[in-house]
Parts: structure tokens; C-alpha cells; sequence
DNA sequence: CTGTTAGCGCTTTCAG
DNA sequence: CTGAAAGCGCTAACAG
């Protein structure tokens, strides 16, 4: 990691024999410069192998076009980050929008001193699923860098983009009372992330509405060995579920088969509807209904809004139903 | 996207009554200063929220600390970047290195002017997959930022970390060779990135030292679409293969069902191999053996080469062998 | 049309 | 023990 001796500004002035404003001016095309100088310039830059200081320029800007991505809980897990198509969709959806703007993602640690931040030239941070009081945002917003999050936060004063996660939630199991579903199992985390506190509440909420029994299983970790767990568990219990709500990603297909090795068909047995971005899920026997919240967009939206501080339309998650929570029509 | 007026040093300065200098020893605890003026300067700088400008500091330091990721095609192809485990703990691994070590990693736009990068503070790039004569290395030496990719590249001077492909698709074809296989259909990529043609020619030279025909079908693309369809091409050929060796990520539990779908039994009429880093291939059923690159390892081995200068320890493709290629045994 | 000069905000000798 | 001043490399007024 060691750079050459730099060529600097001053150094492709003296050999072009004329000052540094007019090498400034001549590179960036501004100012009025004769022809004959400005190439002069530029042949001596080339020569020289001149390339301008990209922090020197920064500190003049007063800007980095640099935007911070805490993906909270995460980073440091790899076991997690693997396995959702969540997060992967989320981070490239921030890089695609903030390159289409000319800005480009940092990518921040989840474990690490909570002011590890303060040390990164960043015009802003998109925090991506806080926890509970997340320290992070209190320390950002604390140290004046503009931060966006993709759920409202506890203060309440954050400005955030996403979903409505409770009426997702609660569409989905009306889709599923609607195809005949009256006990539902219901597999959540156990993550203080906000969405998995109130996707819990709006079950619970929704249940009592009618009158139905709140069944929730949670799950200690995302990935699939606690998701297909917490499938085989209630599959077994005395009174099987008659539907299944995941709520924390795992692999689709290895549900699907989870359910089959236990016995049963989906959708004649058990109906089946999985929180989930991964697009195998349209690929599977039957296909699977997918309830998707969008990260990609959510977070496009995220750093539209910081970059350009606007708000553009608001992301409404997708309810895509297909076979699996599809009871078999008349046609059979 | 408004900051509010800035507190600078000299702010600070000025409240605790002091000069520049000695706010910058008492908070960066430097220098020697009485512990009453430390105390007093340090009260000063919290009362007005002072933060320092970590642009202009990193001027001074001649550093960013911070290492850009130029994922080659992948990250404006969200398709792709969705469905590979391999690119999603290539990047995880990548941030995890940096972060140990004090640097962070920028994500850096695939399709964009080849010179974008040049405007970003990094300390050095780090090229995952380059294409052939991929232009952007060209570029980063040229400019003098060091460089390290995870594939040799063609001009064969720039440092590089990786798996040996072609010794690994060799021990994967051979392993199946030994399982009893004798008419292997490989699907390997179309991609010009190195480990696409690598793999063919390891394949066609393997496949000629053994007097055993070639059989490669290539994907345009990865991801499940062309995989699953290249997996029954094969499966209903006149003479179906005893043996399929995907070199291109897909679902590893959607290719099992394929197979099964298509009324082969695994591995009693065809083994399977999966090049993948799906962690859901040891819980499909039967659990499929794997060909894995390490991507995690792999980038963490390229930062540690940037950062610290040195080679750890070689990183090598791991053959996972499971149920999926391994005969029913003498006990059935 | 081009050069001089004053910063961007911070750190670090080097005097006092 | 503390302050003045130089300078990291670049850009942009403002003179000439």
C-alpha cells in the first residue's frame, strides 16, 4: 500500500510553465483559457501522470458525495446477511441510487463503537432497521450528519421512508382467513428490529379482532435452522396450523420440502405464505405466495431522500399470492 | 440534506480561550498540556458540539482509510447480485476485513465511466472478478491506486489473491469420476469474467485426458432462470447424463427439485455437484455437495494483501461432498 | 487571458 | 506548558 511520490497540482504548473489557477481551470474546463494553454496544460498533466487529490477537493467542496449504510445487526453476522435476500437487495438498491447520483455507499460496521462514523468523510448515513432506541441514530443525529432510517423511529423525529409493516402483516392474514385459514401459525423473530416488534403486535392485534387464537412462534435467529425448526414444531403440534406465516426469511424451497417430508400438501392441507424477497420462491411445487417488502425500493427511496431531500412515492409492500395460498377452485 | 453551520476548531478555540493547537492536542490527547486546560477544552468542545471535519483531517493524514469494491457486473445487475450467495459473502467478507482493521469499504459502480472512482478518496480497490482485460484495472494502475483482484489478471503484474479454479473444477470432476460417473453434463457460465473460462477449459482438458466427451452446456446468464433450464435440457437429452456439475450459482434446493421433477432420482440415477455458497444445500434432501470458492475468505485475504501488504495464508476451494454424489453404499 | 492570494479545517513542528 | 505559523492539495475571487 505504499503510492509513489504524488504529482501534484504544482508540480504540472511549473512544467507547463504557468501557474497553478490555470492548471485548476484549464482540467475542470472552467474559466476562459486560450486553446493554445489549456492543452498545453493537459499535455503536460498527462505526461506527468497528474492526477488530482480526491480528498484536497472534498475539503474545498465541503462535501464527499459519500453515503453511510448502518446496516443494523448484520454486517457483522454473516450467517444472517447470507442468507436474506433481504439485505442484499437492500444494499444494492442504496449503490444503484446513490451512483445514479454520483454518490457511492460506505459500508459501516454493526459491531464497532457507536461514533466509529465520526472518523468517515460522510454527507449523510442510512441506518437500515434500527433497533430498539438504536444507539446509532441517537449519535448521528447528536453529531448533525443527516440520517434517514426505513421505520419511524422511537424520537419520532427522524425523517424515514418504508412500508406500512402493520398493514402488510395484516393483509396477509386476512388473504389467508379469506382462502379459509382460522389457525394460523405465525413465525416471527425475536430481533428488536422494529419491523419484527410490530409485525408480532399487528398478528396479535388482528387475532383478536376475530376472535382467533394468536399463534406465534418466534424464532431466536434469522436463517433457516431456527425457520425450519419452528415449521416442523408446529406442523407436529396437536392441532396442526391449517396456514403458515413466515415473517422471517429463509429459503422458500427448503420450506416448501420441510412441509412435504412432514406429510402434508400445501396449499390442501396447509396454506403458505413466506416473508421473503428470494425470486425462487415463484420457482417452486407449488409456488409459493410471497409477502415482500420491497427493500430495494425502500431503500432507492432512502437515499432519494437524503440526497435530494425529497420525498418520491411512498413503498407499499407486495402481497404476490400464488399457488400455495390458493385453496383449489371448483375447475378441479 | 442541509448541515447546519459548522463548529470548527478555532470555535472551540476561542470559547476555552485557547489557540488551535492546543484544542487539537487535548482532544486528539496529544502533547503535553496541564489536565485543568485538557478538561477545560474538552468541556468547551462538548458544550458546542463540536465534531471534528474528518475530511480535512484525512488531508492532513495523506490517507481515507476507506477501500473501494468494484464488483464486476454484478452490482448494476440486481438479478444477479440477488441470487448469489457467492457475491453476497464475497462483500460481507470484504467489509468485515476492512472494519478489523480500521477501513471501510465503498461500493463501487459496475457499468459507469471507467475512471469514476478517480474522484472518491480511496486507499486502494479491490477488483472481485474482473472481466477480461478488464479496463478498470488498467485504469487503477495507471492511476497509480493500488489494486488487488481476486482472479491473476491478464497483464499478469498486478498482485492478486484467489482459488486455483481449475484444480477445483479438476477434483470435482474427478470425485465424480470415482463416484462411477462416466457421461458428466457440466452448465457452466458464458460470462468473460476469468473463473467462466477458466472452469470450460479445466473441464475440456479434463474431459480429454480421459478419452470422456465434453459436455458443457453454457448459461447467458446466472441465476435460476437459465440454470434450471439448462439442468432439464441435459436430463432430457437421448442419452441423459449420470452426473451434472453446475459451475453457475443457482438454487440449490430448485435444481434438486428439477431433477426430481423430471423423475430422477439423486444420486441413485444422477449425482450432482453444485458450485454454490448456499448454505441451504446441506438441509435439501438428499443434502447436495457442493464446490465453494470462499468468497468470504477470499476477499479478506485481498483487503489483508491491500491493508497490511501481506499474503496470509493461501485461500482453497473447498469440495463439500454429501449424499447428493455419493453412491448408495454396501449397507443398503 | 493569466497570476497572486486567500482560504477549506485540521495537525504539527518549533519558538516562547 | 502554550501559541504562532506553516502547510496537506486544491479552487476561486480578484487583480493585473
Amino acid at each position: 500500500m505504499n503510492h509513489l511520490p504524488r504529482v501534484r497540482l504544482v508540480d504540472v504548473a511549473v512544467a507547463a510553465e504557468v501557474s497553478t489557477s490555470t492548471v485548476s481551470a484549464a482540467l475542470n474546463g472552467t474559466g476562459r483559457l486560450s486553446d493554445t494553454t489549456r492543452e498545453r496544460v493537459r499535455e503536460a498533466a498527462r505526461r506527468l501522470g497528474y492526477r488530482p487529490d480526491p480528498t484536497a477537493r472534498l475539503l474545498r467542496a465541503g462535501h464527499t458525495r459519500l453515503i453511510g449504510l448502518a446496516a443494523r445487526e448484520y454486517v457483522e453476522s454473516p450467517w444472517v446477511y447470507v442468507e436474506h435476500a433481504y439485505f442484499t437487495q437492500l444494499v444494492t438498491g442504496a449503490a444503484r441510487a446513490a451512483h445514479r447520483r454520483g454518490y457511492a455507499i460506505v459500508l459501516l460496521p454493526t459491531l464497532s463503537r457507536d461514533d466509529y462514523w465520526l472518523d468517515i468523510p460522510l454527507d449523510g448515513i442510512y441506518i437500515a432497521d434500527p433497533v430498539a432506541d438504536d444507539p446509532v441514530v441517537g449519535n448521528c443525529v447528536a453529531a448533525g450528519i443527516p440520517v434517514i432510517a426505513n421505520v419511524p423511529h422511537a424520537e419520532g423525529l427522524l425523517p424515514w421512508v418504508g412500508c406500512d409493516h402493520d398493514a402488510a402483516v395484516r393483509h396477509a392474514l386476512t388473504h389467508l382467513y379469506e382462502a379459509g385459514a382460522r389457525n394460523i401459525a405465525v413465525i416471527a423473530g425475536e430481533s428488536t428490529a422494529l419491523f419484527h416488534r410490530t409485525s408480532v403486535r399487528a398478528c396479535e392485534s388482528w387475532s383478536a379482532e376475530r376472535d382467533l387464537p394468536a399463534w406465534i412462534v418466534r424464532t431466536r435467529e434469522p436463517g433457516n435452522r431456527d425457520v425450519l425448526a419452528a415449521v416442523e414444531q408446529v406442523l407436529c403440534a396437536p392441532r396442526p396450523p391449517d396456514a403458515i406465516l413466515t415473517l422471517v426469511e429463509a429459503s422458500t424451497p427448503l420450506v416448501v420440502e420441510t412441509i412435504r417430508r412432514l406429510g402434508r400438501s400445501i396449499p390442501d392441507d396447509v396454506l403458505l405464505v413466506c416473508t421473503t424477497e428470494d425470486p425462487a420462491s415463484a420457482r417452486t411445487d407449488p409456488a409459493v405466495s410471497t409477502l415482500s417488502f420491497r427493500p430495494a425500493q425502500t431503500a432507492e427511496a432512502a437515499i432519494a431522500l437524503l440526497i435530494d431531500g425529497r420525498r418520491g412515492e411512498p413503498v407499499t409492500a407486495e402481497l404476490h399470492i400464488r399457488a400455495s395460498s390458493t385453496r383449489p377452485g371448483p375447475q378441479r
